[in-house]
DNA sequence: TAGGCCATCTGGTCCT
DNA sequence: AGGACCAGATGGCCTA
């Protein structure tokens, strides 16, 4: 190999290596975008990438699934639903954002107990534990910002307790391949520059509160063990990006 | 100190 | 030839 052959091989290298940062970046960029469109996202304890995705899917089965039931999701049934396969830290940084306590997210009994059950800050005892986290301190639900959607929050106000009880033993990966929901054609998202995906909507909780829909409130045990939450007027799921499915949740949770 | 996460570099492969 | 994509290696940072 000559000089030049060997600088020329250095720059194309050092030209490659940039290409791939810029990549990578893109690729981090498009990651956290998905963290704020995510349930729950604080600013300071980011998501890994792999808990990212996780989350990620299991919000599109839990929203699948409120659409194919009809069903406004129960909101510890939706809790778990979003938090299986997550890692313990995860999982609390998740129910801390939704506002219940861990405890409250608790599942029922099951038989064989794992240690992680018996923590007293335990979420769910599914058998699925993520291969590891970090430990960074994920669980001060004051200092996350809230992302809920509307029918979250309108489970979490007026929780109707689905029929649809988790089944916290499973673990995620067997499940379908696909979300319970077949939504041809009109499921998407705006891409960059959406506006949309920098709005974030910050919920603070809120005692004694006002109902998120004008009107009655029916009370349940959920209700009592969980703060409600203001709700900015527009937020009607036609504020969000996802126009054709907005309108069938929109129907969904506001009949 | 170990383990987890991350950014970066690097070489390989495929495609235009 | 050059770009995009991918996966392995490496080192830094952080926390328990």
């Amino acid at each position: 190999m000559t000089k030049a052959r060997l600088e020329r091989f250095r720059a194309r290298r050092v030209k490659a290596n940039a290409r791939e940062r810029t990549r990578m970046h893109g690729l981090n960029d498009a990651l956290d975008n998905l963290r704020r469109v995510m349930p729950c996202y604080s600013k300071t304890q980011k998501l890994s990438k792999i808990e990212t995705l996780r989350l990620a899917r299991n919000y599109i089965w839990a929203l699948s699934e409120v659409l194919e039931t009809g069903q406004t999701p129960e909101g510890k049934g939706f809790v778990e639903m979003l938090c299986k396969g997550l890692s313990q830290p995860t999982s609390n940084l998740v129910a801390g954002c939704l506002q219940l306590g861990p405890q409250s997210v608790l599942l029922e009994k099951h038989e064989e107990k794992s240690p992680i059950c018996d923590s007293a800050i335990s979420v769910h005892n599914f058998n699925y534990q993520s291969p590891g986290l970090p430990s960074p301190p994920y669980g001060h639900m004051e200092t996350h910002l809230i992302n809920l959607k509307p029918p979250v929050f309108k489970s979490l106000g007026e929780s109707s307790f689905g029929s649809h009880p988790p089944d916290c033993s499973t673990p995620p990966y067997e499940g379908p391949l696909t979300p319970p929901l077949s939504i041809s054609g009109n499921f998407s998202l705006k891409q960059d520059g959406s506006p949309d995906l920098d709005k974030s909507y910050s919920f603070m909780p809120h005692y004694p509160s006002a109902s998120l829909s004008s009107g009655h409130v029916h009370s349940t045990p959920f209700q009592a063990a969980t703060p409600r939450y203001d709700v900015p007027i527009d937020m009607s799921y036609d504020s969000y990006p996802h126009h054709g499915i907005g309108a069938q949740l929109n129907t969904i949770f506001t009949d």
